[in-house]
DNA sequence: GTCTATACTTCGATAGAC
DNA sequence: GTCTATCGAAGTATAGAC
């Protein structure tokens, strides 16, 4: 059923060099530009290696993925831990950086039955480890679920955040800061003093 | 400096006939599965008509956009001037076909300077349409600038509703009922009941 | 004004040598 | 376990025929 063709070994530093040319690759120009030609050659080695690491150009993609998704979220539960769970997660949703990536993978979700699953489990894993921080900062600043459930205030963030860098992406700011003050203003309001309703 | 090789003409049906094969490909397989050859296929064409009515692939992707967007900016428009502009916005924003052409879009403007520059124009006219609609309504409802201004509404009704399609397209929507009802709430309030204060 | 013949480049992937 | 020789298909774009 599976390739009968032999993969090259994980912990392999060739194939190390392949993800992180890949990564590259994508933020500076785009999933399309991550070709197996042009991945080999930003690493320094033959396009065939691309396919001895990786059966298909899609497997690497997913791992170019996981991996990095695997430091990003290690990165969110240290943020999770600290004092101020909702202003840290916001810190790190305008980091365009991030977005950047999310983005591009978030394109190419939108055609690739594997990778939108790889996406899908990340996206219930973040889900699933912000949950309890933010019902705890919300149940001490007394909002009650029906008035904003940790989802919806996750949503929020994350919403706001991406459409703040896309559109500064495009040279787009006025009015940002604005939106920026908004946002912080209330999350102040729910984790630094407790609103008494 | 131009090309010195011949355009068809832009009212050519043929040209009207490429567009939509290649719309149709952008959302249905992604951008970079709309090669010349896989439009003109879908067309029923000869794929070097499509050289002939675009110099470039970008140029066909930008004109692509154009057309949408101008229809979309229309319906916009009329949405903009009935009695309730923000639930307007909101139930324009929330549909899933409108995000998959922004999203596609988005995609590839980060990384082509051309394409950027057409969608940071038009992003511009949306801003300047809606402006004027949603300060009305925030006016009438009371709703002083320090709080909330009329960009960080539309931000906000943007940002949120394309992680919603998003996370929808990815198979998740656990929490999204709630994050709808809590936006639809707010916008009521603002449109249908004039809050003092 | 419309379309075709054709050039040249790059693609993903495999089979087999070291 | 690691890498190379090579294939057939697909990519963009141009020059020139109708």
């Amino acid at each position: 059923m599976a390739s009968p063709r032999r993969i090259g070994a994980p912990d392999s530093k060739t194939r190390a060099q392949l993800l992180d040319a890949a990564e590259q690759l994508m933020l500076e120009e785009g999933y399309a530009a991550a070709t197996s030609r042009r991945v080999a050659a930003r690493a320094g080695l033959k396009p065939q290696l691309v396919h001895y690491y990786f059966r298909t150009m899609d497997d690497l993609f997913i791992e170019v993925y996981r991996r990095r998704a695997e430091q990003n979220l290690q990165r969110y539960e240290r943020a999770l831990a600290g004092d101020r769970p909702l202003r840290a997660i916001w810190e790190i949703a305008i980091d365009p950086r991030g977005t950047a990536f999310t983005m591009e993978f978030a394109a190419l979700a939108n055609h690739r039955k594997a990778i939108r699953a790889e996406i899908a489990r990340t996206d219930r894993r973040y889900r699933a480890m912000s949950s309890d921080a933010i019902a705890a900062v919300l149940q001490r600043a007394g909002v009650p679920p029906e008035t904003c459930t940790p989802i919806t205030l996750l949503l929020g963030m994350t919403g706001i955040s991406f459409v703040l860098v896309h559109e500064r992406a495009l040279g787009i700011t006025e009015g940002h800061g604005d939106t920026v003050a908004l946002v912080e203003r209330y999350l102040d309001l729910l984790e630094k003093e407790p609103a008494a309703t």
